[in-house]
DNA sequence: CAGCTTTATAGTCGTAACGACTATTACTCG
DNA sequence: CGAGTAATAGTCGTTACGACTATAAAGCTG
């Protein structure tokens, strides 16, 4: 950066991509429009757009987010940003350099139509599907990301409603990480890490559907998780 | 980014900015280059450099550090994106985004004066110190992530050169981290992590300093560490 | 309504991992 | 040759965790 009075420089678009996540039905679903447009017309993409003349990338990344979702309050969601892809043939058309994010959201808020997308839909996550342009790689490494993160922050509260039940927030880890956990450790676990959830005081609990009813809690103080809450080793290699 | 083809963009300057660290006589390192020019002329400023147009960031903050180091051979090093930063005024001359990277060296390479900039520099780390643009925050947001990686990756052994001693390894630890750990403890979870180091073959043995003769070892073969090495948790607030 | 299924919650037991230590070995330095 | 220093060996008690059994409280099914 020192070298800006010396250097002559290209001027390249910026734009954000967003990788959204959500659970709907016990699946990990992504936020995907379909293109209209060539390149990849008809394939779907990661919502995005241009970053504004007087935006941060961040800044940007949370308008777009509201436009595609509808949502009306995105104020109170995690955006965080994920990496940036700046492959120069990543666009046949132009040199663009994106900033990747990642949002959870707690509940399936309906598809939509904002925004200026021809169609947005919620998508079963799939790693093997084609995506347009990069975005099948930048859809996984969020993958990937979210999945590390579970470890050993308590990211996963990002994926409940304001009051949710340890089952659903098992669940989360169960579908990020496909795989399953046992319930009486891992509500040790939760509940003997401090801060990780509180009980909701009036003894409230949920019912209405099979079995016993579970008490409800929300999400603590804390943010980060020690020890970590470990995903099972991976068979094959030893721990 | 299905919008393309609608909006009107602004096209932004692209740079990369480098956060290098490295340990010289147990203490952590910087390369930093003295600004010539305003803004922040005088000022110390993280080595950096735009992006080409037919590079991507990962292959500018390459040539960069090559470039500033002046190492002949970088093709080793760990290179890794840490974030971007896009506030609006970061810069006050123009729009510049800017992709940050963490690297890690071994060994001090002596300064050198490669490169376009003024003076280059291995510092103390000092989180106080002010730097030009946001480099304080960059810098502080680089040491915090490193810190964080040493406990899950084997991302230590990137600041050891080829060979060394249990020793050295842990002092990467205790200097990023600021702490002090048990000897014994420390050996015993790095042996005991499968594919973490490796003893060299010929027996080899460093001697030459105080004390009794350390066996040599080398990275394995792995890259993450499960179970991690838990940094000690912070006192005031309860693991 | 009885009994099955389902889900939540309580608790046990054995082992692995880890923090805090002590002891011993093998060097250099004065 | 001792004193100091750093590496290595090993012990002990506690915590964390995986695997598992048991009980409680709901809905469903005939």
């Amino acid at each position: 950066m020192q070298g800006y009075d010396k250097y002559a420089y290209e001027p390249f678009a910026v734009t954000v991509d967003l990788a959204v996540l959500t659970l709907r039905a016990g699946a990990l679903h992504v936020l995907l429009v379909e293109r209209g447009l060539e390149p990849y017309a008809g394939r779907w993409a990661l919502p995005g757009g241009f970053v504004l003349p007087r935006e941060s990338a961040e800044t940007a990344a949370r308008r777009e987010l509201a436009e595609e979702t509808g949502l009306s309050d995105v104020s109170g969601l995690r955006l965080e940003q994920l990496r940036t892809y700046s492959e120069p043939d990543r666009d046949p058309r132009m040199r663009v350099v994106s900033v990747a994010f990642t949002a959870l959201l707690p509940d399936p808020p309906e598809p939509h139509g904002g925004g200026d997308a021809a169609q947005a839909r919620w998508l079963p996550y799939d790693p093997g599907r084609p995506l347009a342009f990069d975005h099948d790689r930048i859809l996984a490494d969020a993958h990937d990301r979210v999945g590390a993160k579970l470890e050993y922050s308590c990211l996963a509260t990002a994926f409940c409603p304001p009051e949710f039940t340890l089952g659903e927030l098992q669940n989360v880890y169960e579908t990020v990480w496909g795989v399953t956990l046992d319930r009486p450790n891992f509500r040790r676990k939760v509940l003997t890490t401090p801060g990780f959830v509180e009980p909701v005081p009036g003894a409230a609990r949920l019912t209405g559907g099979r079995g016993k009813p579970a008490a409800l809690y929300r999400a603590g103080d804390a943010t980060s998780l020690h020890p970590p809450l470990l995903r099972p080793p991976r068979e094959g290699r030893p721990a």
